[in-house]
DNA sequence: CCGGGTACCT
DNA sequence: AGGTACC
């Protein structure tokens, strides 16, 4: 999949010269200096193979981090709390504290008796319920939606944005010329004086991301000046030609700042950041393996060759993070649609009884339930996790199960998502079926945690009965094989306009109705299902414009079915998905 | 080191 | 399908 991470010891070392160059004087390298000054980072590669060719930064992404989030919140809704120092409890931890409770030594995670300690008028709020802060997101969120349609939701309190589209337009227009000449908050690395910022931005690259950048962070600006004024909330903003970059720029000024990076620098500010463990996508696990190999520093990361972190990390990785440690990062602003999966983890001492287990499952449902009540979507697969006691791992190694449930369980009301009378019961039952897969009630058990989810999910339709509900009635097996293939179909159909090929699409079909084939087929089966499967496969295929109408069968038994799938599926045809 | 979510690997 | 890593 990745094209190229090969990087040379050769171009390792123009690399660092370059960087080098750069961060002792950023701009007295005119005249004499003999690097390309459009010669950018991480695309040094690239423009060996080929040469002068331009697009260097295509984009620009602006990565917004709203300041305290949790305690933020507060203050918005408390404003007495604003001067004190306060703190978000969950279970026996401050989470998130404001910048006043900072000054005492509160931080992220400092358990409630040390706080107290460090600060005995401490504000402690409650923040085990998160939906005012989610309410708060979706308004911070609809907000970042007048200003770009791009937007990639990380958490609560961070999104990406990709504006390219926006920026280029506005160049298009034309923008007042003084707009260009200066950037709005701080730039990294720090300009020194002699010429102006434009003209640094000019010089560092000519690819013409020195524009675009520049206009970003105007962009960056305004939109964190009207979540300020819209919502009362202050945040940070990176800005940069791609998401590790502009993420990682954004923290180098804190409390309601904002940083552009120059094009060019990518590099040597990650080597400044110093542990690996800085980079976004390198975590606990994959820095200890790289501490293994001796590389603790991105410095270190940038001068081990692929070769030798491939031994530990296959070459894949390795490539992966020998580009993320230049810079380099592809990856696209993916919008945030709605959530694939919703579920609830309930931690607990123990739980040693079926009894218990089977009270805090139906607990966990009607909880569940509310939760995906407003999305109105309808989930056709539980899962079920759960962790058993173990002195020795701490964290997740948790088992799951999962299985289909029947849209038939739900119900809805006033267009809001309830369970069907008697369907709790129902899915109770499903649970503790997986429940009982996992854990061998003969034996006595010790369970530390349990957990639901729901997950594939069902595009809310008008009209009384849904396509699965229609067709599940007739609770024939190999209808309902249809019906889950049709729910699979309209997924990856989704997923199809984003960034899938046809023929990964048509060979994901077919992986599917295999799967399926064998799901149904698997008592008795005089007739193979699989060709019915790959019919109505080419019939969705073909409603989601992937094959041409000719290759029509209509010889087929399910003709009706799939003429009833036919008219019940216009509504899918509503959803924006070409 | 809570907890809900996603993505990727096998 | 299940596990692991990450944010």
């Amino acid at each position: 999949m990745t094209k190229h991470f090969p990087v040379s010891l050769k171009q390792q070392q123009r690399q660092k010269d370059l960087d080098r160059s750069i961060s002792s004087h950023p701009f007295q390298r005119s005249g004499s200096q003999t690097l390309p000054q459009t010669m950018d980072d991480e695309e040094l590669v690239a423009a060996q193979e080929l040469p002068q060719q331009q697009p260097h930064h295509p984009r620009v992404i602006i990565h917004i981090d709203m300041d305290y989030y949790y305690a933020q919140v507060e203050e918005v809704l408390d404003p007495s709390l604003k001067d004190k120092p306060v703190g978000i409890k969950q279970r026996f931890h401050v989470v998130t504290s404001n910048y006043v409770a900072r000054e005492f030594g509160i931080k992220k995670m400092t358990l409630i008796t040390e706080a107290r300690k460090l600060c005995p008028e401490l504000v402690l709020v409650d923040g085990e319920d998160i939906s005012k802060y989610k309410q708060m997101s979706a308004r911070i969120n609809e907000i970042m939606h007048k200003f770009s349609g791009n937007v990639e939701k990380l958490g609560l309190d961070e999104n990406y944005l990709d504006v390219t589209k926006e920026i280029s337009e506005q160049l298009e227009q034309g923008v007042e010329g003084g707009l260009l000449e200066r950037v709005e908050g701080y730039v990294y690395p720090p300009l020194e004086g002699g010429c102006s910022q434009r003209e640094a931005f000019r010089r560092a690259c000519g690819c013409g991301c020195d524009r675009r950048l520049i206009l970003g962070s105007h962009m960056a600006k305004e939109i964190r000046d009207c979540i300020a004024r819209e919502l009362g909330l202050k945040c940070c903003a990176g800005v940069a030609h791609n998401k590790l970059l502009a993420k990682l720029v954004g923290s180098v000024n804190k409390q309601n700042k904002q940083t552009v990076l120059l094009p060019n620098c990518g590099s040597s500010f990650l080597a400044s950041l110093g542990s690996v463990k800085a980079l976004t996508g390198i975590g606990e696990k994959t820095a200890e393996i790289l501490e293994e190999v001796g590389v603790k520093t991105v410095r270190d990361l940038q001068e081990t060759s692929v070769e030798k972190l491939a031994k530990r990390l296959g070459l894949e990785q390795a490539g992966r993070l020998k580009e993320i440690a230049f810079g380099k990062d592809d990856a696209p602003v993916k919008a945030t649609g709605k959530p694939k999966s919703v579920g609830l983890e309930d931690s607990c001492p123990a739980i040693s009884i079926r009894a218990d287990a089977e009270d805090k499952f139906r607990h966990l449902i009607v909880r569940l339930v509310k939760n995906i009540a407003e999305d109105g979507r309808i989930p056709i697969a539980i899962k079920v996790t759960i962790r058993k006691h173990d002195s020795v791992r701490r964290t997740s190694h948790r088992e799951c199960k999962q299985d289909k449930i029947m849209p038939s369980f739900f119900r809805h009301k006033d267009g809001k998502l309830v369970l069907a009378d008697g369907a709790q019961d129902k899915i109770l039952a499903i649970v503790m079926k997986l429940f009982e897969r996992m854990v061998d009630l003969q034996q006595p058990f010790n369970i530390t945690l349990l957990g639901l989810s729901f997950f594939k999910f069902q595009e809310r339709r008008m009209g009384t009965k849904s396509i699965a509900n229609f067709l599940i009635k007739k609770s024939d097996i190999e209808v309902q094989s249809i019906t889950n293939l049709s729910n699979e179909s309209i997924t990856l159909s989704d997923s199809f306009t984003s960034n899938k090929s046809s023929l990964s699409m048509s060979t994901a079909m077919d992986c599917d109705s295999a799967s399926l084939a064998s799901l149904s087929g698997s008592e008795s089966d005089a007739e193979p299902s699989p060709k019915k499967c790959r019919r109505l496969a080419t019939f969705l295929a073909r409603k989601s414009g992937l094959l041409s109408a000719n290759e029509d069968d209509s010889s087929s038994p399910s003709k009706l079915r799939v003429a009833d799938l036919r008219l019940n599926s216009k509504e899918y045809d509503q959803e924006p998905c070409k």
